[in-house]
DNA sequence: TGACACATCCATACCGGTTGGTATGCTCCT
DNA sequence: AGGAGCATACCAACCGGTATGGATGTGTCA
């Protein structure tokens, strides 16, 4: 099989960083702390990453990224009624949203506020996540003015965008407050907002065309 | 006057303080380098602050509240009409913003993003900043109201808390995509969804009643 | 099947540089 | 004379990174 045990503490490693820069920002994450949470030493984390900098890129790209993959962009991807499916998304999100996950934000988040300015590898990757994000938002949104869910009227790469940065702004900022209740109120009015994209902004009436 | 000797030497701290905070974040910055940006000695620094952690709140009071208080606060609570205000105050700092200020963020948001989760004197005060901004939006939007430019079936609240945290959600994004324009596009849809509160969804005719 | 060579995996010890913070003392101004 | 304002020197703790070596597996050939 493929779960060799040089696999298994690679990724002991990977996901302590991961937790770790979490919980603490990139920069002020310690190389000791890593180790003393996995119990591994410096022989086996230099042994798969040449250094800090590299573990931090392959946290984006392994960690980061492929729960995006899986909790976003594929359910919107196979979605039938993609629209439908983003606004379940954020429903779920909002609901198993607990005290724990409010605390430290969104991990693509607190990375991009902390290391887009100062390094160029990590913006590039963070920047290359958040436009496939963009897109995937886009691309239902089209789907959707075809389903005529949203008006034809409607910038989509504009309201995606939107959509995108909202998003992240509501987590911020109910990082700050620490609460979910703050969490589950932001995340209705995006909903409404996309709602309001719909063909009558009141969402009473079902169609105008 | 007010301006003796000794206040300049502590206003030139917290500045140098509040640039390479604003730069690297809070616990990336080192005293070394805010001593070598003034041309002072960690004696000044610790003659005035006790500890880098008093001098972080300190930076967070007198320049970041400060300056939240003199371009938004105040312009909001003074507006008589404080929607139109809301929506000019948006437009300024879209038309204002450049490459530098994009790169670097929002001060406020860097500084809930890094330490709320780890420092809890910083998160209240971070907090409190954020609730008097939602309040300011929050009492404009009642007030616009009342001057029939926003709908009463709207949650003033929920809208007020949602705005800041769009704002600072499109701040953030365009911050990582080092865009301008992105953040001007952004903003746009900030606005029309300000505008969607109105009495009447589409921004075209000016007035209803 | 057994023996040897060699790469993989990881622990230990160590290093120079940087960190925030302190103790001391000089220089002014009052 | 004495305190405010600030410079200098110094410190222990911690940082990321390296050099070394031992244990374990793995492929090769007799």
């Amino acid at each position: 099989m493929e779960t060799k045990q040089s696999d298994l503490t690679r990724d002991k490693i990977l996901h302590a960083a991961f937790g770790e820069i979490h919980r603490n920002g990139y920069q002020a994450t310690s190389i000791a702390n890593i180790l003393s949470d996995t119990g591994l030493t410096k022989g086996a984390l230099y042994h798969y990453f040449p250094a800090k900098h590299a573990l931090g890129l392959a946290v984006i790209d392994e960690v980061i990224q492929a729960g995006l993959e899986e909790m976003v962009f594929h359910p919107l991807r196979e979605a039938e009624q993609p629209v439908t499916e983003l606004l379940d998304i954020m429903q779920r999100k909002a609901e198993y949203m607990n005290e724990d996950t409010i605390k430290l934000g969104c991990p693509l988040n607190n990375l991009m506020q902390e290391m887009s300015p100062l390094d160029e590898a990590f913006k590039a990757r963070l920047t290359l996540i958040l436009k496939a994000w963009q897109m995937a938002i886009h691309n239902a949104l089209v789907t959707g003015q075809h389903q005529r869910q949203i008006r034809t009227d409607v910038d989509c790469e504009a309201a995606a965008l939107f959509i995108v940065s909202a998003w992240e702004g509501c987590w911020g900022v109910a990082k700050n407050m620490q609460s979910v209740k703050t969490f589950r109120l932001c995340i209705t009015q995006l909903q409404d907002y996309v709602l309001s994209l719909g063909p009558r902004s009141r969402p009473r009436n079902k169609r105008t065309q």
